[in-house]
DNA sequence: TGACAATATTCGTTATAACATATATTGTAA
DNA sequence: TTACAATATATGTTATAACGAATATTGTCA
């Protein structure tokens, strides 16, 4: 098999448990958390990929984004950007035209509706958010964070 | 609303961006990690979900068990288990029968075909995990783990 | 120009997830 | 025993995700 070997001199590695640990408490934890948005979002009939996509479309502005490009910012890779667009287009929460430079891309934008209900629903996300990290200190949050964003740096 | 007011004489908080970082880094990397998993498992069929479930029965040992604890043990929660072990079991990877004690409860064991697939899998996934995650040092990784159970202890 | 690769998005199809509800079995109490 | 709540699993249905291939447009180079 095309597997690595091991440093030699090294035994079969504690790490490898402490691999593994890391890899299962960070499904765990981010599946509660997300489970937890989820609940919030139900009542005005988000998922939370949805809200995602319409925070991303916030922070871009009224010049909007193309398919690839909110795909690249998506939290959670997603391959058929075309169809999520179009549940959330139906809702009436953002709007698309094809870009007259280049007509392959299509922008998209968010309405003032969909800003209006993110609006609204932003002291909730941070209230909930509040509930589910905020017994986590300063300095603790900053460190988990850093390793997050550490972790995903993988060299290969 | 039910918000709860913030604490007298401090400001919006900067808590609150570093609590939303940690939510948004945490999916992202979860989402890696998971990522990398999924492709590993591709040529043999198994979603990480199912590859999950797998993992749970090698840990129960031959006395199987019960749909619940199987739903109580998975990493992601999923509401339908039936139909996700009958597609596991429609690959021969698992095996049930009624409890005859209690012929509501239907115990679900995993055969030895999934014991040899999980086995010639083991290598390559503890690879993959060491080439996600073995640039962290065993400290960070430590920290991080720790991190990440606090994470989900929310008082509420 | 014409052929062809690259890019951006869309579509057809199948698999899986989510949601609500139904069935079967057991335990409990009148 | 009968009625009823509780538990464990299963089913019907709809929504979403995943995968592969298709379409449209643009850029590049002989």
């Amino acid at each position: 098999m095309s597997r690595t070997p091991p440093k030699p001199g090294k035994h079969a590695s504690p790490r490898q448990g402490t691999e593994d640990a890391v890899f299962l408490n960070l499904l765990r934890t981010a599946d509660t958390l997300l489970r937890g948005v989820d609940e919030l979002l139900k009542p005005s009939g988000l998922s939370s990929t949805q809200y995602n996509v319409l925070r991303i479309l916030r922070g871009a502005g009224p010049g909007g984004l193309t398919c690839g490009e909110i795909a690249e910012r998506m939290l959670t890779r997603d391959p058929d950007v075309t169809r999520l667009l179009d549940r959330i287009e139906s809702r009436g929460f953002i709007s698309r035209r094809r870009d007259n430079n280049d007509r392959r891309v299509v922008r998209t934008s968010i309405t003032t509706a969909a800003l209006d209900l993110l609006k609204e629903l932003d002291p909730s996300v941070n209230d909930l958010h509040h509930r589910q990290l905020g017994h986590l200190g300063e300095n603790q949050l900053k460190d988990l964070s850093a390793l997050l964003k550490l972790a995903r740096r993988a060299p290969g």
